[in-house]
DNA sequence: AGGTAGTAAAGATATCATCTTTTAAAATCG
DNA sequence: CGATTTTAAAAGATGATATCTTTACTACCT
């Protein structure tokens, strides 16, 4: 497919100042013009070290330098000794997720801000979740329900368990672009410790679950959609009502 | 803000084989870490290649593989000449819907998911749009109307002014986070050019915008939201009676 | 206020060191 | 004696260093 990406002179670093661009930056942007002109696919070679440089004919650290780059694009992946050299990398959600998670802390976005928008995430996934979830789906979330029911003294093992069934809502939506999103926005709003959840707030967050996984086996997609809006501004009122400054996410005792 | 990024040793190009992790590697992680403690904020100084090669005891081709990873992250901006060097970069969208664009096309995802991705995004900016809209926001979308009516038999200033409609009610939300990921999402999806358009299309296409904009203006976020539905839908069903292909994106003649 | 020179900084090159992978030879077993 | 396994060496690849070149900024002089 054609991607059509910005070909403003401002798209980042593949317009310097000084040289018209550096070599490096050069090299950079010829394989994602491959890559997106579909002349490269995940798994195709994109060269040695050694290769690139004579390709190019530059010096190896100039074309180190660009794979460099490449690398933490998540273009490609890099592999030393006989038989190695850079190759097209498959896609990485969790890079993605990374590189999500570091923007919107330079960019000081609010709390508030990144629930309004994982809650757009979850609505959409719930409904589609009551249209598209297949068997393996619906036994996956009883499986979590249970596994929660069984940690409900458990803190730790409850929000662990929460949040994977949020995910398997999500992944039961068979949206791969709901899914990458799902896992950026957690990244960074997810708590990883709950200290102050207690046993009555976890067994309602159960009961809601519960109510969610009937709906989506029901195939009711407005009523999952419904509930899943209601959690998610719940849990959303609770972390405004503490306080809503960009640097309490760690901070913010709640989930679901 | 603490940002719970994964701290298993899979994450990524921070844990390699061989050498325990490569020397820049380590640099890279250094600052990260830093980045996340908040011990560095944008605009701060990380250091210059020389700086940065004594304080690790390496050479300055190591710290340099270093500051490049950051760089092609979005963390650092480096500065030739004196008084350069890498400082922490302000969060950059544009750089995040660049990576997340290359990521969807690796992992080969159908227009038909991105088109309910981005629907998730913009039911919720419509509904937000209601409830945070300024007179600025009102009039920007006015103006915009105005224009896309003035263009109605220009196709390609139709087709942008168009996204720029989209784009101002995503702003109007004043949530950054939907409008990074409606920057990202239309990287993938929306067509730089429509051939296809034509002079009645573009008129219905504007009713809807208009009937939008009022019910913004009247803050109900439940009717801009529905309508916002029903406006996504029709477009990827547009799009999804036509080929249903990854690699068909730039093909589609169609947008809003 | 403008031009120039000096200095600090990154860009780039050649080369050495180390690591990883592959292949071939030797040893062992049936 | 043939097949299989183990070990070692060679080849290929990246990691890292020292050094030269180019760029950009700042201070000084006219």
């Amino acid at each position: 497919m054609g991607i059509d990406l910005p070909h403003e002179p401002s798209a980042g670093r593949f317009y310097l100042a000084g040289r018209a661009s550096s070599l490096s930056a050069q090299i950079v942007a010829d394989v994602r013009d491959a890559l997106f002109s579909k002349k490269l696919k995940p798994g195709d070679l994109i060269g040695t070290e050694k290769d690139l440089a004579a390709r190019f004919g530059v010096s190896r650290i100039v074309a180190r330098d660009a794979l460099r780059t490449l690398e933490a694009l998540g273009i490609a992946e890099i592999k030393m000794g006989k038989g190695g050299g850079a190759r097209v990398a498959r896609g990485n959600p969790r890079l993605f997720a990374e590189a999500l998670a570091v923007q919107l802390d330079l960019t000081g976005v609010r709390a508030s801000e990144v629930l309004d928008a994982q809650r757009a995430i979850e609505c959409m996934a719930a409904e589609l979740a009551a249209e598209h979830a297949t068997p393996a789906d619906h036994a996956r979330l009883h499986r979590l329900l249970a596994e929660s029911e069984a940690s409900i003294n458990d803190a730790t093992a409850y929000t662990r368990l929460s949040r994977e069934f949020h995910m398997a809502v999500t992944e039961a939506s068979h949206n791969r672009v709901l899914v990458v999103q799902f896992i950026s926005l957690t990244h960074v709003s997810w708590p990883s410790q709950n200290p102050t959840l207690t046993p009555a707030v976890s067994q309602r967050v159960l009961d809601v679950h519960r109510e969610l996984a009937a709906l989506i086996e029901m195939r009711d997609g407005a009523g999952a959609r419904r509930l899943m809006d209601d959690h998610v501004k719940m849990i959303r009122a609770r972390r405004v009502a503490e306080r809503d400054q960009p640097d309490h996410f760690h901070a913010q005792p709640d989930c679901c």
